[in-house]
RNA sequence: GGGCAUGUGGUGAAAUUGGUAUACACGCAAGAUUUAGGAUCUUGUGCCUCACGGCGUGCGGGUUCGAGUCCCGCCUUGCCCACCA
C-alpha cells in the first residue's frame, strides 16, 4: 500500500473482479427478499455524458446498498436500439443502422463498466435484434386479435423534414420534437393501438401507485384528461329549400349543461364531419368553405395560441335547444376543436370564449346563472360570469344550485331522450406505424382474398431486410424490397403483400422490463412464473422527460398483457424515481442547458475518470444536490470529492498497522473516555442518518455529507501505537464503517480498503452497519437559551433533568437575568433536548 | 389562462412534528510544511458595526413564546397542460 490514492490501478482491477466472480448475476429462482431495480434502458446514440451517468450511478448505488441489506437484487440492462437517429445517420453516412447501433452499444457498455456500474448482462436485451422484436411482433398480433390494433385512414401529424408520421405526443407546440420543423396534417392509412379503451383504468390505477412522485401522476392525469359532462342533441331546423339532411341533429358536448338556458347559438369546428353537407347549396356556402380552407392553413401553433382572435361565420342553419325549444343560429368557429363531438353550445354569459365571440359578432347574450347575492345584471357585465351560482331563467330548474342542476338536467335529458351524461378523454389512440426502415416490421399480410391477416406465429419474426435504401420518401423504405414485400397469405396461400410500415420505438420499450426475465427464451415472449415472481419492478429509475409517454405506454402494455392472462399484476412499476437532469452553462451563450452537442456543454466522463477515477465522478454526481432536482455541473467542485476520497485513503494508510490489529469496541460507552465516546456516538448517529437517507428519498447528497462529517470527527481523535486499546478499537470501527457506508457510492476504493483492513470477502458481502442504540446516549444535553425567541446563551443540563429543573436553571442563568432585567417572566417553554425559551414583558 | 414546483451566503446546498438558520462541500483569504506545487495540514469566511449590538431564508401582511417551515396577498424562475366547451 502506498500513500498516494492509486485510483487508476484499483478501479479496473475491481471491475474485473466483479465481472469475473459474477457478483451481479441474479438467480431468478431465488425469490426471497427479491428486489428488482430497473434503470431506463438507453438509446445507443454514441457516447454517454455525465448527465446520462446520473441515472446509472443512482441505480448502481441503490443496487449495491440493497445487496448489502441482504436483498436478492436483479439489475439488468439493455438497449432501446431502434429509432430515427440511427436511420438519419445512415442516410448521411451510408453506414447501415444495425452496424452503427451495435458499435455504439459496445462503446456505451465499456463506459458503464468504467463507471463501475454493474448489471446482470446475461439478461441483456437489444430491441433491434430479431430475438427481441420477434416478440414485439407477437405482442402486436395479440393486440390485433383482441381488436386493440386497428388501421384507419386519418389525418396524421406529418413532419416534412423527417418525412414521417408523428404521434400526437411527438408534436410539441406544432413542431416536430426531433427536428423542430412545422408539422402539417396529412391523411394516411395508419395503425393505432386502442389505448383509449384503457383510459379509465390507466386513470384509476394511478391511485394505486403510492411509490410514484405526485407530479408524474398529475401529468398523466392531465394527459388522459377525463372530463365529465353531457352530450345534448340539438335538432336541426329543416332547410327552407326543402333539401333533406342525412342527419336531423347536431350533438354537442358540454361540461356545463347547467348553463344551457343561456345558450344563444351553437358553434362547430371547421373540421366538423357533416359541415359541408349541411351548407351545400346555401347562400352562405362559399363563405363557409373559404373559412374552412383558411382555418386549415392555420398551424396548430396559431390555433392554440391565446393571442389569436376568435373567428367564425354563420352557416345559414339553425338548431333547436331541446330544453326550451328556442331556435339558435349555427356558426362555425376556429376556436372549436374536434374534441368531444366537435360542436359546442355557446353560452356567452358564462364562458369567456363564447363571450368574446358573441361580442365580436354581435350575437345575443342571455343570463342563466345568478350569483348568490343576486346582483348580476347583464348590462353591467364586461366579462362572462364563470363562477358557481344558482340557475335563473331556466324553467323548472330556477333557483337550483348550478352544480346540482348539472345532474338534474342530465337526468332530464336522458328521460326525454335528447341527451345523456358522457365522459370524454383527451387521450387519443396511439398511432404506432412509421414509414421508416429502422423499426420492428408490423407483422401483417394483405391478401386480396382474405384481407388483413396477421403473420403466423411460426413465421415470426418478420425480419428486416438488409437490401434497402434508407432515403426517406414518405413511404416506408421496406416497400422497395421485393423480397420483403412479396409473400403468401397465411390463410389461403395466395400471393400476398406485406405491411411495409414499422412500429414506433415506444412499442419496443413498453415491455422490455418483462423480457429481461427470459431474455434468451426462444419459445415465448414472457415467462409467466418468473414475471409473477419478480414484478412489479420494485424501483424504476429514469428521467422526468418520460413522465408521460413511456410510462403511460408501459402501463398500458402491462394491463393488456395482464388481460391476455400472461401475468398476474397490472401495474409494472411499484416505485418510480425520476432524477433531475444535469445541466451546464453553455460555452456559446453562458446560459444553463441540459447537455447537448449543439450547446457545447457536454462533459465526457472518460477524461474525468482518467484524471480523478470513477469513484470521484460517482461521488460528485451523487453529492451535486438532491437527485430529483436539476443540477448544474461544476468541473471545479469535482476536485472536492477527489480530495475526500484521497483523505480516506491516506487515513487508512497512515494507521494501517494499527487498523489491522485493533480489536472490536465494547459497546459499553460508559467505559469510554470522552474523545472515543464522542466518536463512537457520532459514528452511530451517522449510520442512523445515512440509512434513513437511503431508505427514504434517495438523498445521497446528505448521506455523503454525513460521511464527511463523520470523517471530520474521526480526525478529531488523535490515535497512535501508544493509544489505549479502547481508542484503537473505536477508531478502527469508525474507519471500517466509513468504508462500508461509502461503498455504494465509491465502490472501488471501498473494496480496496476493505481488503487492506484484512477482510477476505468482498465489500458487497459486508453487512450494512446496524445502529448501536446505547451509543446514542448522552449524559448531558446542551440546550439553547432564548429570551423572547432570541438565542441569548447555552445551557448544559443533565439528560435526566425534569422540565421544572430545566426551568429553574434557565431563570437563574446570567444571560437570562441580563436580558429579562426589570421585566416579569410570562411564560417558560421547554423543548426537550433542544431549547428553553423565556418569554418576558 | 390552469396545475405543479421553486426562491436561503460569492457558488452547489443543509435544516424529523413550527424549536439554536447557513451543516457538508466548492470558492476565496491568511498561515504552516515543501526545491516547487494544482499535494497536504491549520485558521478564517452571511451583512452592518472598532465594539456592545443590530439585521438577515423573494416581497408585504398574519398566526405563535418562537416561522425558512403554517395562513393570506403579491412577485421571480422553471416544468407540465392549454380556445377541452
Amino acid at each position: 500500500m502506498n500513500e498516494k490514492y492509486p485510483f487508476s490501478e484499483i478501479e479496473p482491477k475491481w471491475q474485473k473482479h466483479w465481472t469475473d466472480n459474477g457478483l451481479f448475476k441474479t438467480d431468478l429462482s431465488a425469490t426471497a427478499q427479491k428486489y428488482y431495480c430497473l434503470m431506463m434502458f438507453p438509446y445507443p446514440s454514441g457516447k454517454l455524458h455525465v448527465g446520462h451517468g446520473r441515472n446509472y450511478i443512482i441505480g448502481d448505488a441503490v443496487v449495491r446498498y440493497k445487496k448489502m441489506r441482504g436483498h436478492n437484487v436483479l439489475s439488468p440492462m439493455g438497449w432501446d436500439a431502434f429509432g430515427l437517429p440511427a436511420e438519419n445517420a445512415a442516410i448521411k453516412t451510408g453506414t447501415p443502422p444495425r452496424e452503427s447501433t451495435l458499435k455504439n452499444i459496445v462503446v456505451m457498455k465499456e463506459q458503464l463498466a468504467a463507471w463501475g456500474c454493474c448489471y446482470d448482462w446475461d439478461k441483456e436485451v437489444t430491441s433491434c435484434e430479431p430475438e427481441y422484436y420477434k416478440w414485439t411482433q407477437w405482442l402486436f398480433i395479440q393486440l390485433f386479435n383482441r381488436g386493440l390494433a386497428y388501421k384507419k385512414k386519418s389525418n396524421v401529424n406529418w413532419c416534412p423534414d423527417c418525412a414521417t408520421v408523428l404521434a400526437n405526443e411527438q408534436v410539441v407546440d406544432g413542431l416536430c420534437d426531433r427536428c423542430d420543423s412545422t408539422v402539417i396534417q396529412k391523411a394516411l392509412e395508419q395503425w393505432f393501438f386502442k389505448i383509449t379503451d384503457y383510459a379509465q383504468r390507466l386513470l384509476d390505477d394511478l391511485d394505486k401507485l403510492e411509490g410514484w412522485p405526485e407530479r408524474v401522476k398529475t401529468m398523466q392525469r392531465n394527459w388522459i384528461g377525463r372530463s365529465e359532462g353531457a352530450e345534448i342533441d340539438f335538432k336541426l331546423v329543416p332547410r327552407a329549400d326543402g333539401v333533406k339532411d342525412s342527419t336531423d341533429k347536431v350533438a354537442c358536448f358540454t361540461t356545463r349543461v347547467d348553463t344551457i338556458y343561456g345558450c344563444t347559438y351553437m358553434t362547430v369546428a371547421p373540421e366538423y364531419p357533416q359541415l359541408k353537407e349541411l351548407i351545400a347549396g346555401l347562400p352562405q356556402e362559399a363563405e363557409v368553405l373559404k373559412f374552412i380552407t383558411d382555418s386549415a392553413k392555420l398551424t396548430n401553433l396559431d390555433r392554440e395560441s391565446d393571442a389569436l382572435e376568435k373567428k367564425g361565420v354563420f352557416t345559414g342553419r339553425y338548431v333547436i335547444n331541446p330544453f326550451n325549444g328556442t331556435q339558435v343560429p349555427l356558426w362555425v368557429g376556429d376556436y372549436v376543436l374536434m374534441y368531444g363531438t366537435g360542436a359546442v353550445m355557446a353560452v356567452p354569459a358564462h364562458d369567456t370564449r363564447d363571450w368574446a365571440f358573441a361580442k365580436k359578432y354581435n350575437l345575443p347574450i342571455k343570463l342563466s346563472i345568478q350569483n348568490l347575492e343576486g346582483s348580476l345584471v347583464l348590462s353591467a357585465m364586461d366579462n362572462a360570469y364563470t363562477e358557481d351560482g344558482v340557475c335563473c331563467d331556466s324553467a323548472e330548474f330556477i333557483g337550483m344550485d348550478n352544480r346540482e342542476a348539472i345532474a338534474a338536467m342530465v337526468k332530464y335529458a336522458e328521460a326525454k331522450k335528447f341527451g345523456k351524461g358522457t365522459i370524454n378523454f383527451r387521450l387519443r389512440d396511439w398511432l404506432i406505424s412509421r414509414q421508416r426502415y429502422w423499426g420492428a416490421p408490423i407483422p401483417i399480410i394483405y391478401c386480396d382474398r382474405c384481407g388483413t391477416v396477421p403473420v403466423n406465429d411460426d413465421e415470426l419474426p418478420v425480419l428486416l431486410p438488409t437490401d434497402v435504401e434508407f432515403k426517406p420518401t414518405g413511404e416506408s423504405p421496406l416497400k422497395r424490397s421485393d423480397a420483403f414485400m412479396n409473400c403468401s397469405c397465411p390463410k389461403c396461400g395466395d400471393p400476398a403483400r406485406r405491411e411495409s410500415d414499422t412500429m414506433d420505438t415506444f412499442v419496443d420499450s413498453s415491455w422490455y422490463f418483462l423480457r429481461y426475465l427470459s431474455a434468451k427464451d426462444s419459445t415465448q415472449a414472457i415467462d409467466t412464473a418468473a414475471a409473477n415472481n419478480w414484478l412489479p419492478v420494485d424501483q424504476y429509475i429514469g428521467g422526468i422527460e418520460h413522465a408521460i409517454l413511456h410510462l403511460l405506454y408501459a402501463r398500458f402494455f402491462t394491463k393488456v398483457i395482464h388481460d391476455l392472462g400472461l401475468i398476474s399484476f397490472d401495474e409494472p412499476f411499484a416505485k418510480l424515481f425520476t432524477q433531475g437532469m444535469i445541466c451546464k452553462k453553455s460555452d456559446i451563450d453562458g446560459k444553463l442547458y441540459k447537455m447537448s452537442k449543439s450547446k457545447g456543454n457536454v462533459v465526457s466522463p472518460n477524461e474525468l475518470i482518467e484524471n480523478y477515477g470513477a469513484d470521484t465522478v460517482r461521488l460528485y454526481t451523487l453529492f451535486i444536490g438532491p437527485p430529483e432536482k436539476e443540477a448544474e455541473w461544476n468541473d471545479a467542485a469535482v476536485e472536492g470529492s477527489f480530495r475526500f476520497l484521497g483523505r480516506i485513503w491516506r487515513r487508512v494508510w497512515q494507521h494501517r498497522d494499527l487498523l489491522r490489529t485493533a480489536g472490536i469496541p465494547a459497546c459499553d460507552i460508559t467505559a469510554m473516555e470522552k474523545p472515543e465516546r464522542d466518536l463512537y456516538r457520532k459514528l452511530n448517529e451517522s449510520v442512523k442518518k445515512i440509512t434513513h437517507d437511503l431508505d427514504g428519498a434517495f438523498h445521497f447528497h446528505t448521506a455523503i455529507s454525513t460521511i464527511m462529517e463523520l470523517m471530520n470527527a474521526i480526525d478529531e481523535v488523535k490515535v497512535d501505537a501508544a493509544s489505549s486499546e479502547q481508542v484503537k478499537a473505536v477508531y478502527r470501527d469508525a474507519i471500517e464503517k466509513v468504508i462500508v457506508l461509502i461503498s455504494p457510492f465509491a465502490p472501488h476504493i471501498a473494496e480496496e480498503l476493505w481488503k487492506e483492513l484484512g477482510h477476505t470477502g468482498g465489500i458487497l458481502s459486508a453487512q450494512w452497519p446496524e445502529v448501536v442504540e446505547a451509543a446514542l446516549h448522552r449524559d448531558e444535553i446542551q440546550m439553547a437559551l432564548q429570551v423572547n425567541g432570541k438565542v441569548r446563551g447555552q445551557l448544559v443540563v443533565p439528560s435526566t433533568a425534569t422540565k421544572e429543573e430545566i426551568e429553574a436553571l434557565a431563570i437563574a442563568d446570567e444571560a437570562v437575568l441580563k436580558w429579562s432585567e426589570g421585566k416579569a417572566i410570562k411564560k417558560i417553554i421547554v423543548v426537550p433536548g433542544r431549547l428553553v425559551n423565556v418569554a418576558v414583558g
